[in-house]
DNA sequence: CTAAATACCTGATGGC
DNA sequence: TGCCATCAGGTATTTA
């Protein structure tokens, strides 16, 4: 399920085949995704692609015009595809460049996006209210100390706000917490500043990681260029419920926090 | 205001 | 073989 890393990967991998060309046509096989494709998608037509950017997880493909905004959501995926190549279930979008590629959008649960906007992107109503980047420089453990004050809430899902910080879903989250020795059904509100570091930390380090390494396979993603990604391997606690723990070998620990599926280590983390 | 629950959706999996 | 139940999960929206 494309979290921060599998997009950027998406991004990098998409971006040297996008940039420059014009959208010759946009086909679109399935409109209802979780919202519907607007038929204004199509003032891209004829437009020459002058950047493949990314806010969280929103991709951007951006024209003189104005911007399509993307979004994989837990099954989507992109890939560069030859014009003799089949449709497959679930390419729901094609766009159609001047080089003779396909940009397909592939998205089974079509919990994804595909919306196209005509002003700065940024002042988007789905990318106005995002917390910061957790690689840039503004992400540290002050600004999350700072935000977590009186917070009640679980840290796990404090992070996994996105107005906290972008890009930090589920399998990166309890990746984070491990790393930084935090259980992560603790109080948010309860967390040291110290301890904030030491995850502002732990985040950068796992999500740049995970972008060098190629993303994550779980389940359905696939790179953009179609070979898995090479993650999975190197996770600490993700799905490891009753297997030994890397570092003290006692068992990981499954446990639902929110809602979600949460793991840990109860010898590493406190 | 906060926090928790819900909706959106289909494919993989396991039990019978 | 088929049918049903369960689970996966990002995030906007709704409810408490």
């Amino acid at each position: 399920m494309p979290e921060l890393p599998e997009v950027e990967t998406t991004r990098k991998g998409i971006e040297p085949f996008l940039v420059n060309q014009t959208i010759r046509a946009i086909h679109i096989h399935q409109s209802s995704l979780r919202w519907p494709i607007s038929s204004d998608i199509s003032s891209q037509v004829n437009q020459r692609i002058l950047s493949v950017g990314r806010r969280g997880k929103y991709l951007l493909i951006t024209t003189k015009r104005g911007t399509t905004i993307i979004h994989l959501g837990m099954s989507g995926s992109l890939r560069i595809a030859e014009t003799t190549e089949a449709l497959r279930k679930h390419d729901h979008v094609e766009f159609v460049l001047s080089n003779g590629i396909l940009l397909r959008y592939h998205d089974p649960r079509r919990f994804g996006c595909v919306l196209y906007t005509d002003e700065d992107p940024n002042e988007h109503r789905l990318l106005v209210k995002l917390g910061p980047e957790p690689l840039s420089e503004i992400f540290d453990g002050e600004h999350l100390f700072r935000l977590s004050r009186q917070k009640k809430s679980a840290v796990k899902n404090f992070i996994m706000d996105s107005q906290v910080v972008v890009g930090v879903g589920n399998i990166y989250a309890s990746e984070s917490l491990f790393m930084a020795g935090i259980r992560p059904g603790k109080a948010a509100g309860r967390i040291s500043r110290y301890q904030y570091n030491q995850l502002a930390l732990a985040i950068r380090e796992v999500l740049a990681k995970a972008i060098k390494m190629g993303g994550t396979t779980l389940r359905d993603f696939v790179n953009s260029d179609g070979n898995p990604g090479y993650f999975k391997q190197q996770l600490q606690v993700y799905g490891r419920a009753g297997e030994p723990c890397r570092l003290c070998g006692l068992e990981i620990k499954a446990k639902i926090i929110g809602q979600r599926s949460s793991f840990y280590c109860a010898g590493c983390q406190s």
